[in-house]
DNA sequence: CACATTGTACTATATGTATAGTACAATATA
DNA sequence: TATATTGTACTATACATATAGTACAATGTG
């Protein structure tokens, strides 16, 4: 199941946002074929949007043939390979560490102080 | 000097990219206090938008006493100096790394992959 | 002083994003 | 068969973003 999340600040549109992560989600193996997506209802109140955020997200997917809809039964991960590119995947790692220091920066907190806080992470991932 | 890029295919608004790229520029250390920016003109030639978005750039951050204008002079970094104490410091930090943990996860980016990442930044802040 | 440069302030228009609300169609299930 | 669930399809409204165009104000320089 992913865990869906949104960033009002980002000025990213909410239903590029969830396209993204279902995109990422199929590529780094989260989901997989055949997998269900929660329900156009559901996820729209989880993640406090209007129903018509998560449609628009789900409908450009599914005319890329990367999810497939039954009206009536739900939504699911079609069997059309996800390919995010190495690029794109630089990129958005890229775009968040520049926000991450950015966002660390208006406190005075270095890139340094940051990489010492996150090894506590470390080893945490999936 | 700054080198600007727009991605029209980020979703994220070009004021907020100029915004944005500011910003990073000033907690790197690629620009320092009092350095001039381009003119709203020559920047809005430059990225080929309208004058009216670097305008909205240059005024956001002029509010937040981030940049400072002189009317038929120019734009110029100014010289805002955060003061936070050290409790307060720590607690950000803490807060700003969970955020970012998260966010990345969402992309499938682990904490060690943040780490490798922020490493190119490490020594650019003063 | 005259002029160019720089920032500022408007109006108007077009497009994209998001919300609210309503209704209908297809499917699964009790 | 009746009902609930799920996706779909509209209309209407509001706001943000970006562009185009024009004009004015403040400053520096010849």
């Amino acid at each position: 199941m992913l865990e869906f999340q949104l960033d009002p600040r980002s000025g990213v549109p909410f239903y590029r946002q969830i396209i993204d992560q279902i995109r990422f989600g199929m590529a780094t193996g989260r989901v997989k074929v055949g997998d269900q997506l929660p329900t156009v209802r559901a996820l729209a109140v989880q993640l406090k949007v209007n129903l018509n955020t998560v449609t628009k997200a789900y409908k450009e997917l599914e005319i890329q043939k990367i999810l497939e809809t039954q009206q009536g039964t739900g939504t699911f991960i079609g069997t059309v390979k996800v390919n995010v590119s190495a690029k794109e995947k630089r990129a958005k790692l890229k775009s968040i560490c520049e926000d991450y220091v950015n966002a660390a920066a208006v406190y005075g907190i270095t890139p340094k102080q940051l990489i010492d806080e996150l090894k506590k992470y470390e080893g945490e991932s999936k």
